[in-house]
DNA sequence: CATGAATGAGCGTTCATTCAT
DNA sequence: GATGAATGAACGCTCATTCAT
């Protein structure tokens, strides 16, 4: 439905048709911070990745990290608008909590390059220091936050955790599934689209019903 | 007790006496990556936060990497310790979890610049995809996971979802948190200590017990 | 005639036309290597012959290292080109080892600052140990071995000489006079082409004819 | 014979005893000296191979360029009285030149070390141009020359080819058959020993009665 | 004598960025 | 638009040398 936005990143069908030349760019930007980091990523790398010279990525961009400022911004709002729309909404929070997560995981299954940048490289030391950066990502919290919020009100969630604190929970929860596969650091169940299932359940599940049974008041 | 390794970490007030020059060199280190980040520290940098040579720095560390891992060797194990010490011991997995939460955000208030490198710049980046590293990272997840799987097999803990995973969101919850306060990207309710408890109060709240109202099933 | 790869070698009257500018750092390091000696070139100074900015010289080439093996490759085979040349023609071989001798000797006097890079920098130490080099050099000897050869199976030189400890000796001869003239340990009869071509007389005299009078058995 | 100075040249045999430090390090050096070239060795490798610490080695030495000097002016002194001592004789100015074709070869098969410093890192490099150096080289030459100089006053050699020429022809070969052995550059014929007279047969036969047979003028 | 901690000049190399063509 | 030659600031690292102990 609403991936429609996600759904035109690049994909490795679709090496978008000559002459636009800078799209070209931001893919093979993407491509590489994704496996070399900023730091390690040479503009004549993203040159020679997008097949030009490197000469005309200054053509495009004013330096290297208007790159990844152009990423982030393009990436990053395209992103949000879908999370608004799940926000906007009139599922329930539990429901709108589920297709948070599912966006978010899901994205890194069809993107994981432009998730490894986002994760690695923009929410990160200096650059996520720009004040500009911060609210762009402070976006996404306060639109969780939103959804918290409001089940609070309708006595769908309690009320007694803040909010935002949960929201920060919520979203850490999520990113942390996303570095563990991307780094390897533990086995998640199943593989693919399963372990993807089985990773919402469980942020959800936690999420609203906690790890102790039901039972205990 | 077990905060001996975590205690003699640098201060201020504490600026290690002469001939500990190692240690100056590891903890002006600390700072400095802390507050340029790993690229953006020159070893001029740290040497001169440190009152010395920047010679020196190659005396007692084959390059700049060395530094970084040996403050994540020596730190982080000395960090690992004590969480090991707490799943070893005999509280039930409700206070176990609370006190490694305590433990993560305590280390936070009182070594900032620690924990700042310690996620900042190894648990990101590059330098991170070595085996070694990974490996001990997985310690921690493997230590908060027999946590909850002890709670698990007790009774303690509902059943149906998987200990790793669900430490997986643990540990992301308390990462996010710390991140948000380095940044600021979100006011939390408090300051200093009181957030602090607060922010452990929700995360444990959180994971036990859900968002869900206890009333629904 | 063969000299054309020779002849094109860098002269003051000559400063190379723009856009060559591979040619003009290779040039300049000649000379700076000739002056000041491998290790004491700096790849600055290089540069600054070359009237180019350094790190253009990482445009054209790998590192300092290549420079030199550069300057061997293209130059010494340019060298043994013509020596092989010699060796293929229908002279007789006193003949032909007096064309080596005037070649080598008359290469020194034209080019002084290539030959001193070939004899003082490469024909040296470490660098001369890798076998690709050695084996360039190996074909010098072979080259004139080859002449020794031919002309104790005509029965014009005398065959209970090995001919290779042979043309070892008569590489050695001229090699050392070269060395002497570069430092002035010695002064030699006569002055440029005059002190040249008595050496050239000596060096093909002493080969052919020995020290020791005729008259004596 | 007369080869006391350089028989005592160190051996693994003879480590030299406690307390003579100062032997133990300009052995050390010469054996570094050969093995990594003079700017390839470091002060604290000599101080490893003397089993010292570095900083010992400027108790005994002003400087670096100090130990080379020293194991230049010691040793090359040592050889050149040998030298001198064979040209004194009362031997036909042929046995002379066996004399020293042979002292050379040997040395170098029992010290290989101490030549190859000698050849490369004193004979060559600019460290060779400085005056001092260039003369104690020059002694060799004016040596060898005495020899062939007498042999044509007394008749025993041909008078029309200059006798510093020749000589340095006589010391150019003997230098270049050690660097083809050092280097691998070509197969010798026979080995140690053998290899070594072969040579010197070689070489005194050429210089004395080249490679044209006798029968042609 | 002996040690090795401490210093810092010096240099090779990288790479983002500019600009003539 | 497109190219890649040209520039030079910046930085990691080496290692000879000094000196307090």
């Amino acid at each position: 439905m609403a991936r429609a936005p996600v759904a035109q990143l690049p994909t490795k069908a679709d090496p978008a048709p000559r002459g636009r030349k800078r799209e070209r760019i931001l893919d093979a930007a993407i491509r590489v911070f994704a496996r070399r980091g900023y730091h390690g990523a040479r503009v004549s790398d993203i040159a020679a990745e997008a097949g030009i010279a490197y000469g005309l990525v200054y053509h495009y961009f004013k330096n290297k990290d208007e790159l990844l400022d152009t990423i982030f911004e393009e990436r990053w709002n395209a992103f949000l608008a879908v999370v608004e729309r799940i926000v906007a909404g009139p599922e329930s929070s539990a429901e709108k909590l589920r297709a948070v997560a599912a966006l978010i995981l899901f994205a890194y299954r069809r993107h994981p390059d432009w998730v490894k940048v986002l994760v690695f490289e923009i929410g990160r030391s200096s650059r996520f220091s720009e004040p500009e950066q911060i609210r762009a990502v402070g976006r996404l919290f306060q639109a969780v936050a939103r959804i918290v919020r409001a089940g609070q009100e309708s006595g769908e969630l309690r009320e007694d955790l803040d909010a935002e604190l949960a929201c920060l929970a919520f979203i850490g929860a999520l990113e942390t599934m996303i570095t563990s596969q991307v780094l390897g650091v533990m086995q998640l169940p199943g593989a693919g689209e399963d372990a993807e299932a089985e990773a919402v359940r469980t942020v959800v599940e936690l999420f609203l019903g906690g790890l102790a049974p039901r039972g205990r008041p």
